[in-house]
DNA sequence: TTAAAATATGTAAACGTTTACAATAGGTGA
DNA sequence: TCACCTATTGTAAACGTTTACATATTTTAA
């Protein structure tokens, strides 16, 4: 079935049918609920790829993932779940896609997708230069790219809570464990607790900076690394997520050191597994579906013509549980 | 740019454009150089929609995720994972597409995608009986439809030897927590559980069978009052999923049951947070991004007219952890 | 009453590919 | 030399929509 026959069968052109599958203005009533009942009875739906090869536009967006997200299931599938959500009321397509070579300006190009959502691309992704430049809409989600839609939290506000928790604790020796270096996240969060040691006047260490690339198994590793030197070690550890801050609690636990009771722990992101983590984790909660919605939200109303906030920032909750307590030195 | 250009420059029609774009043979090796030389210097890439609209058949597949996937977001993850790295190495796009109402018939229809891979659809999904009517092909992971080609595991098996686990470990009383009705998964592990009980002269007793509906907090609930009821308890709780058995879990530790001095606890999928729980879960692993893999390369297979296997059934392993241990009475 | 405006519909040219069919050139064996 | 095959390329008609433009009808306003 197309669209010519349909027109055929109910004895108008084709541009008429064309209309009325679009809504547009200036039909006839009669017309209308003829061609409509017509469309009806054969169940027939207009070809997507000959609508979108005559259009200019097309309604789909895609769904930038980073490269490697294995990680960071929960975290993506929150946002995805938010996205989802949102793009369930219209009859937008969701085309998922992980971030690799080039693919994502040939994706405009060859596929004529309306609009791409980053989530948390590295900063300094090319891509996004290239995209800006070729006048290409996309929304990030923690992440920020000169005056592009961006959805986040404020990260550093978020940082100082937590670390403002455990120094109202009592603790003064705080070490940090890091996220991949070119995270943004990873980024503001280190540069926050630099500052706020320094406002406390309390003492950085380098070896206090730990190295943990996001993964739960490189922080056990560099954990059980610190608290085997000789070195001073710190009463509590602010991982800069949750996944890190498990790996924590893992090492910690090997070595028969208490949390809370030698050592505090906090982490960052409040994911799924936090609650249930031995014992459970003091976090920062991210309303990471929230944040898919509003990009899609964003997205939408862009192409809507709306005029829109470029910049939404949601808010967090410190989330306290039972891995920080009283430091007792 | 259009392939029209790219003919232009290169001296030739489009149709040879074309041949050489789509690896035809009998092309001049001179012809193919210089076309393929314009082309890159271009950074031209063919207009997807028009290629699909003149071409039958359409580099996309669709992965059909069920209605609520909020609870078992490890899982699907796992899965896209595996259909990513496959997807990754071919031209095909992924479409992500919530499983409603009778938006998925529609799918084949209007956007031609060339295939689907199911997750975890209920039993008796009418949608799948539609699709194999009209010939339209379908993957199902950890589901059964008649004779389509599908994913899984060892349902029955692996349910066997957890309960053998739990019975050589001397444990006579045993629980069960249910998923949801309409799952498949759920409907074998629980008719393997009776059999199991049967066949080992075990009591079956109704109120052991808990309905937990594949949900933490649901299997919190039921567990908490199951044990402070008057009615005889179990010395062991097998849950359909991990899920549950961290809410079993969580519900014997606030009521100062000790795991698995009292009462053992085993699960089902190892999930991410399985081996961090506490005590970490006893529980079958499901190789959930092997089955992603394997679907999509069967919908390949397909796609390239290959014989295929219909039925792939991935081995399973019984991983033992600390929530499980020694029957004491 | 009439010109202008608004409503309602049709015509046909895009959109950018693929591919059936035609055409040309060169080679091969009888 | 001729008939025939193969290799290589071109021509033009699909594929199924949308939409600019044209046309016809009805309403509005002065």
């Amino acid at each position: 079935m197309n669209i010519k026959e349909i027109a055929q069968e109910c004895g108008v052109s084709t541009a008429t049918v064309s209309r009325v599958i679009n809504n547009f203005p200036h039909i006839h009533k009669k017309t209308r609920q003829n061609v409509l009942a017509v469309i009806q009875k054969y169940n027939y739906t207009p070809n997507f790829f000959a609508r979108n090869l005559s259009k200019k536009t097309v309604e789909t967006v895609a769904l930038i993932i980073p490269e490697n997200f294995s990680t960071s299931s929960y975290y993506f599938m929150e946002v995805l779940k938010g996205i989802s959500a949102e793009i369930k009321k219209t009859d937008f397509s969701l085309l998922l896609v992980s971030a690799e070579k080039d693919k994502i300006p040939k994706l405009f190009a060859e596929k004529k997708i309306c609009g791409a959502i980053f989530l948390a691309p590295p900063v300094n992704t090319p891509v996004l230069k290239t995209l800006q430049k070729n006048k290409k809409f996309f929304v990030l989600i923690n992440a920020k790219y000169k005056n592009s839609p961006r959805i986040d939290i404020n990260n550093v506000q978020a940082t100082q809570e937590i670390l403002t928790h455990l120094y109202n604790l009592g603790h003064r020796k705080i070490a940090i464990v890091m996220g991949v270096k070119n995270s943004l996240n990873a980024i503001e969060r280190l540069k926050t607790y630099k500052k706020f040691l320094l406002t406390k006047n309390l003492p950085l260490k380098k070896h206090w900076i730990l190295q943990g690339n996001f993964q739960l198994e490189t922080t056990y590793a560099v954990v059980k690394k610190l608290f085997s030197s000789k070195t001073e070690t710190p009463t509590a550890i602010f991982a800069e997520n949750d996944l890190m801050a498990a790996g924590v609690l893992k090492a910690l636990a090997e070595l028969k050191i208490p949390v809370p009771e030698k050592v505090s722990v906090a982490g960052f992101d409040n994911i799924n597994i936090s609650p249930y983590l031995n014992p459970p984790l003091t976090t920062v909660n991210q309303p990471f579906e929230k944040m898919g919605q509003m990009a899609m939200k964003i997205m939408l109303s862009f192409l809507n013509k709306e005029k829109l906030n470029r910049e939404i920032i949601l808010p967090h909750q410190i989330i306290i549980r039972q891995s920080t307590g009283k430091a007792n030195e």
